[in-house]
DNA sequence: CCGTATCCGCTGAGATACTG
DNA sequence: CAGTATCTCAGCGGATACGG
């Protein structure tokens, strides 16, 4: 099936910033984004004990757009029991900038977020 | 009717990036505040003219999200023809560095953006 | 000019059960 | 361990028409 992503064309001044957004603004990315940032390396389990209130299948859904954008890699190890390893690719890791400064705004500004709640 | 936005409690590091993300998550709320720190003040209709391809109902949604969350601030002048405006409010201003990132990012790599389309 | 109201299709996303 | 497969449903978001 092919990863269409509803939108039109028409580019303006500008339409980097939703594109930009459109590669990491799923549900979850970010968070996995800043999570390979932080480990380096990491495995699904380890997601899944990271971030407990994201469900199986929406973690692999994310993981694996992520790795369609060339964002991130997955690794699979032929053993048993199975390994899968997931670690930021090159691309992946110019995103660093990005994610710091959605990092330090919510650090800085938290307060501001009172009456909304954030699953983690 | 109650502005609640789908998620659970429980915070750990890296929620504030989710936070963070939520307040401007929205569809078309990054290429609002992008407009936003180009032009200063905007009108709606100038909005529109800047994004064809959004709809009115959704570009009214977005603005009253972003106004619920103290991002921006509206200014109805009580004048025939009618006349609104939007601007920034001071904590709206706080994220001029996400959407910098955001569009640093964008401009740099557009090219990995390939296959995807994006509308403005 | 700046919106609201209504109808409705699509898909994002949860719960649950099963596989190599 | 690291996923698929199905079922299900709410709500995002488009189209269109109307109102102050």
């Amino acid at each position: 099936m092919p990863r269409i992503r509803h939108t039109t064309l028409t580019c303006s001044p500008g339409c980097t910033v939703e594109a930009t957004l459109e590669l990491f603004g799923g549900k979850w990315k970010a968070l996995i984004l800043y999570h390979l940032f932080e480990d380096g390396v990491l495995r699904f389990g380890e997601f899944r004990r990271r971030m407990p209130n994201v469900t199986q299948r929406m973690l692999t859904n994310q993981l694996r757009e992520l790795e369609a954008d060339g964002l991130i890699s997955r690794t699979v190890f032929p053993e048993v029991p199975p390994r899968v390893e997931y670690e930021l690719t090159d691309l992946g890791k110019t995103l660093k900038p990005v994610i710091q400064a959605l990092k330090k705004w919510g650090d800085r500004y938290a307060h501001a977020l009172q009456g909304r709640e954030t699953g983690t």
